[in-house]
DNA sequence: CACAAAGTGTAGCCTTGGCTACAATTTGTA
DNA sequence: TACAAATTGTAGCCAAGGCTACACTTTGTG
């Protein structure tokens, strides 16, 4: 509750975790997509340069959300693996929460990937029920 | 346009003007509350420490946001009173966006602290609709 | 006025998350 | 198998935003 509960406190706190979720996520969906996840699919998909993705990429092996071995593609641990699952699954709420309200889905792709890390469980449960009851419109 | 419609770049962008949107719209609610605005003030709206709103007052001072002088009280500019007052016109959407929805509204306070940074244009005025059409519920 | 309390400044430290430049490795191909 | 291209690593730089410790100013009070 308390310090969780003021407003600024709690949004630094959704920016510390905003990188381990947006990565893991990131490096589920490019295994999905294509088998493995190099640093280059990464530094592709965020749009940055690679050292800052190798860098990154050692502060989650650290946190025990990646492994890693030299030159080897990037995998997720079982910790990194659950948080992925729920990231992704918050993204796609958030998502299509927004299309269901009427945004334009290029419009809710670009809002969804900053928003979703600020929307608490009340507000995600919300969300699920407007998707469900007005889904198609 | 172009990198300005990639996710992950158009959050980052959001995050860099973050701390000014907060901080002005601080600086001119406490104004408002208190006739001026100090930096202890600033330092417990925001749970952070005196250091922190000093040299963050300093960038804003640089950036054209905000004037100061030695050990005297924080004042808007022009420019940093223009942002302000978008920026409590915008926050102010969010939260009753939220609210209509059927948030609480400290959970509606807390969220809209981090979404409201990453609301486009479209989706604010998709917002604003929805509580023009069922404000009070 | 004098002193205490409150407010502010400054030095110096840290982590995150960006970057360029260049070196090394791995992979693909002639 | 050689060489070129792609990928990855490493060194070193930067800004933002946090902090503590300590010094200095300003303000309030007896
Ligand atoms: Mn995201
Ligand atoms: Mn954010
Ligand atoms: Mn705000
Ligand atoms: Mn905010």
């Amino acid at each position: 509750m308390s310090e969780n509960s003021r407003p600024h406190v709690r949004t630094r706190r959704d920016h510390r975790t905003e990188t381990a979720e947006d990565y893991v996520e990131a490096v589920l969906q490019v295994i999905n997509e294509r088998g493995v996840c190099r640093v280059v699919d990464l530094a592709k998909r965020f749009a940055v340069s690679h050292v800052t993705v190798t860098k990154t990429v050692s502060r989650l092996k650290t946190g025990g959300y990646l492994a890693r071995e030299l030159y080897g593609p990037i995998e997720l641990t079982r910790k990194g693996r659950r948080m992925a699952e729920a990231s992704m699954e918050r993204h796609r709420i958030v998502y299509e929460f927004l299309v269901a309200l009427g945004i334009t889905s290029s419009t809710a792709e670009v809002d969804a990937e900053g928003m979703e890390h600020h929307v608490s469980e009340e507000t995600l449960a919300k969300f699920k029920e407007f998707v469900a009851a007005r889904g198609g419109k």
